[in-house]
DNA sequence: TGTTGACCTAGAGCGCACTCTAGCTTTTAT
DNA sequence: ATAAAAGCTAGAGTGCGCTCTAGGTCAACA
């Protein structure tokens, strides 16, 4: 008793949408699905499985390009982990960088937030140019070989 | 004694492209930039102060649309900040739920991982596909009403 | 019987964010 | 005098990741 889904219904469970689904199976994301004697596509749980694999890697910022280069590893070589491993081992490490990255942004974010604030208890203008400015100035030196 | 920088010198500092400082130019995402005599671009500290907090702004995710409409709001009231406020704390937002869902995905990524170390270390073949059934086929019934 | 609805394919089209090209001017060095 | 280097503009081209269209099959229902 092998459940089986219909294109909808795994549009609905992946939040991809139908034309995405065949599209990711026209490129090589998912293998050949099953058909039904008149030709629809039958997804199975494992199919559903893999596909919900692929969007995390996907919203993690993997491009298409990598994550066919997953998808073949685990069809050539079923048996063989380890490049899968190291495959996703460099994309974690890549994730984990761009998670520290964003949180530094957001920090910088929420001062500029702040400073908002203040200035709408305050009722001043922007003086902003020159808080940031001195700011600047610094890192500037180091960059800038004139 | 207003030091002024060459486009290349900005694209040096930024990480952005000469070309894409042209076009964030062009798109309105800069105010006109001052030019010398020959028509030449000459950045002042401001505009680079400017650029980077708009390139953390575009690194956390924010369309470019969306930059040009908080730009837009710099230039046509510089002297109300609310506005800006009101945008950048919508922008937050999205960041942080993004950041969260960035940490969950990881988790799962990591337990995929230490999931083919144990394969490599016992050198079985790959038993995910159950693995991960038993752990979808409930959050399956949830989803998919048939 | 016919029409509605869910699915199919091949392939065109689209939005985003640049990136590059062609052809030009100006400045600097030989 | 000339060639190289750096900048300029307008506009075409690119890569990504879908998204949509046209035209078709098939099954079920009024």
């Amino acid at each position: 008793m092998t459940t089986e889904f219909t294109i909808r219904q795994v549009a609905e469970a992946t939040g991809l949408s139908i034309h995405a689904l065949r599209y990711y199976e026209k490129v090589g994301l998912l293998a050949p699905i099953q058909r039904a004697s008149n030709g629809h596509r039958q997804y199975s749980t494992e199919d559903i499985a893999w596909l919900e694999f692929l969007v995390r890697l996907r919203e993690t910022g993997m491009s298409i390009k990598k994550v066919i280069a997953f998808a073949d590893l685990v069809r050539q070589r079923p048996n063989e982990v380890s490049e899968r491993r190291v495959l996703l081992e460099e994309h974690r490490n890549q994730v984990k960088q761009h998670l520290e990255e964003l949180t530094h942004h957001l920090q910088v974010i929420d001062l500029k937030i702040e400073h908002y604030k203040q200035l709408e208890a305050t009722g001043e203008n922007d003086r902003n140019c020159i808080f940031w400015k001195h700011h600047l100035e610094k890192s500037l030196e180091s960059k800038v070989h004139e």
